[in-house]
RNA sequence: GCUGGUGUAGCUCAGUUGGUAGAGCAGCUGAUUUGUAAUCAGCAGGUCAGGGGUUCAAGUCCGUUCACCAGCUCCA
């Protein structure tokens, strides 16, 4: 017998029994919504896992993420099956689940398009009505390669060529004729799955190298109940109107035009964003000891050689020709930091030394990688580079840390941070690497934050930090970046004498909050879906009079509010006060000012929230005074 | 760059089996002088992304270049 601790209840069960079994002993219900199960709290397992040991145990349904998993992998290994029935001549390579839903990869002669994709959910759904049982089984890789080499799946021969070696059996799951080697965990059968939707299919390379083939992905999402999926299908419509493109379009803040594909312009609107940024920005750098410089963008190649971009980054650079010689347009910020370091001698008093520049950076991004914003061609970095000794360094990361931090915080944000270590191409000894990717780690770790490890995926010159956030559909991007270095000191052998008078090797950090504000501005924008806090709008109040006889107390008003330094206009159109409204709010502007008789007669305004709607009357001081608090307070 | 898709007025979109472009909104003009999300009328606006080809005839068919969208790869 073992005893089996269930949401704090001990029970005993035969040993050997199995988690579906558990969950039906509790309840029908419970075995039906039953998706993985968790013992003694630690990751997730097979429905079909015994239980031989005294344990707690979980059992996890589609509302635990790691149910969503097993539920959306069974959905995968679903329409592989429809795929097979459809496609019979169908390779498979990978079909996990993600973040929202599941993809499978398939090599099919056919192009497999949108207009294909509800045939292939008919046949999911005739499956899943078929409720076709999962069972698993295992063999030894032998046979593994034999069953399916048997089936020409080529690309699963691969997986456990890949798995043999380590002598491990091999285990697979099977459901009516489909047989997929996988190592789980699965729902029962195919039954279990509910609503599904394939939402889209693209090509992706063979184990995401651009060298392979590329395959075709399915991408889709299923839920136990058809309303969530409908759910989840409006969302997704809506969080496309959040799109920062098509605000950025309707509130006139930026756009991209045919005639310079990601090099955006910024409108009036969005300047007034971005120059509000770049306030803030100033702001808390004076007060966190940096200066402030400004480098050439244009620098020749001998610095590029020297700084190791020409080597490794050339495939990105802009390289231009002046009077013979070659010269590129910079794309990182840093080579031209280090000349303005090395333009005086640093005593150790100086240290750490840091140094910020907002820098227009060029790079050559590969055209289907341009994402409005978000992906652009030249950007500006909110860069700064710390020269320091190695006892400072892992004070200095914790700074940063801390301030990227204060800066997402005081915009709503949520973040997740990821390590990258070293990659494939790099500069510099493998020691330097180690003891960088320590101090990052001990750092980030030591001020209790959690992250993700990215293997192979720093800097040329170092390991980093990176600091991701997130769009209106999810996707993630990197923003902020702590890049410990240490080659470039020494490729361009930066000194500071030492209290004992020698020369040492300073360290550097490279190191962006927002990233670049191009980026940021897109996040910004969809995270407040356009309706920027009253500190970052640019224009914080639109003043409307009610007729043509109320214009000159309008501007009157507009004139006092410019005076205290609000951003704010006047719409002296001749139109119904229902259509300047109108117009008001879809520009999302904080508060409108209503002015007409009553307001001329007894010196007030109405004061109309683009949130609440009419919020009452006042005079124009005591808005001032409310707008003015609002702003100093940056209120989201 | 790769795979698939899309490209018609500033924006959102119609445009039948090929028979040489249409609406709403926005813009301009005029009328209306308005009380918390769209007043009415008129006017103007397009080498149908760009070359090329097939055809008596191409927005429509074919090919190509460019841009955009989704994803892959890559990255702030």
């Amino acid at each position: 017998m073992v005893k089996v601790t269930l949401k704090g209840d001990v029970r005993e069960f035969e040993s050997g029994i199995t988690v579906a079994e558990i969950a039906k002993s509790i309840g029908a219900g419970l075995y039906k919504a039953a998706c993985a199960g968790r013992i003694d709290g630690k990751g997730y397992v097979d429905l079909r896992t015994p239980i031989t040991q005294d344990c707690s145990l979980e059992i996890l349904t589609f509302d635990d993420a790691d149910g969503k998993h097993a539920y959306w992998h069974t959905t995968a290994h679903i329409m592989a099956q429809a795929i097979g029935r459809l496609y019979p001549e169908a390779k498979f390579a990978i079909g996990p689940a993600i973040d929202n839903g599941f993809y499978y990869d398939v090599d099919v002669p056919q192009t497999i398009g949108q207009e294909d994709l509800p045939r292939i959910e008919a046949e999911m759904k005739k499956i899943i009505k078929e409720n076709l049982s999962l069972e698993r089984f295992e063999l030894d890789p032998e046979q593994a390669r034999k069953l399916m080499a048997d089936k020409h799946q080529d690309y699963k021969l691969e997986l456990i060529d890949e798995h043999s070696g380590k002598g491990e059996r091999i285990s697979f799951y099977q459901q009516g004729e489909y047989i997929d080697l996988c190592a789980g965990p699965h729902l029962m059968s195919t039954g279990c799955v509910k609503a599904i939707k394939l939402t889209n299919c693209t090509g992706a390379y063979w184990r995401a190298d651009a060298n392979n083939k590329m395959l075709q992905r399915i991408y889709g999402i299923s839920f136990p109940k058809s309303a969530d999926l409908d759910a989840y299908l409006t969302m997704i419509e809506e969080a496309k109107k959040r799109d920062h493109r098509k605000l950025g379009r309707d509130l006139e803040l930026f756009t991209i035009l045919e005639e310079g594909p990601g090099f955006p312009f910024f409108l009036p609107k969005g300047m007034v964003l971005k120059n509000l940024l770049i306030d803030y920005w100033r702001q808390i750098h004076r007060e966190a000891g940096y200066l402030e410089i400004s480098t050439p963008m244009i620098l020749s190649r001998s610095l590029w050689e020297r700084s190791g971009h020409w080597d490794h980054y050339k495939q990105n650079m802009y390289t231009t020709v002046i009077d013979d010689e070659d010269y590129a347009i910079k794309p990182m910020n840093c080579p031209g930091g280090i000349l303005v370091y090395k333009t005086k001698l640093h005593s150790y008093r100086d240290l750490p030394l840091r140094v910020g520049e907002l820098g227009l950076v060029h790079r050559h991004e590969l055209s289907g990688a341009l994402h409005g914003l978000m992906r652009v061609r030249c950007f500006t970095q909110d860069d700064a580079h710390i020269f320091m000794t190695p006892a400072q360094i892992k004070d200095e990361i914790k700074g940063v840390v801390r301030l990227i931090d204060k800066v997402y915080s005081t915009f709503g944000f949520n973040y997740h941070i990821e390590l990258s270590t070293m990659p494939e191409d790099h500069m510099g000894a493998l020691e330097d690497w180690e003891t960088a990717t320590n101090a990052l780690r001990d750092a980030v770790s030591e001020l209790g934050y959690d992250y993700e490890v990215n293997e192979g995926d720093g800097a040329f010159y170092g390991p980093k930090l990176d600091f991701h956030l997130t769009d209106c559909l999810g996707r993630t991007w990197q923003c902020g970046t702590i890049q410990l270095d240490f080659q470039l000191p020494e490729r361009f052998e930066l000194e500071y004498t030492g209290e004992d008078g020698a020369k040492h090797r300073p360290i550097m950090i490279h190191r962006v909050v927002f990233g670049s504000i191009e980026r940021f501005i897109g996040i910004l924008t969809e995270h407040f879906a356009g309706a920027f806090p009253m500190w970052l709008s640019p224009v914080q109040v639109k003043v409307l009079p009610i007729s043509e006889r109320h214009l000159d107390y309008a501007k009157q008003i507009e004139k006092k509010l410019s005076d205290a330094g609000l951003r704010v206009e006047c719409d002296e159109r001749g139109e119904k006060i229902g259509y300047k409204i109108r117009e008001a709010q879809l520009q999302k502007v904080p508060y409108m000012l209503v002015v007409g008789d009553k307001e001329s007669e007894s010196a007030t305004v109405s004061v109309r929230n683009r949130k609440d709607g009419d919020i009452g009357s006042m005079n124009a001081d005591e808005f001032i005074a409310k707008a003015q608090e609002e702003i100093r307070t940056k209120a989201m």
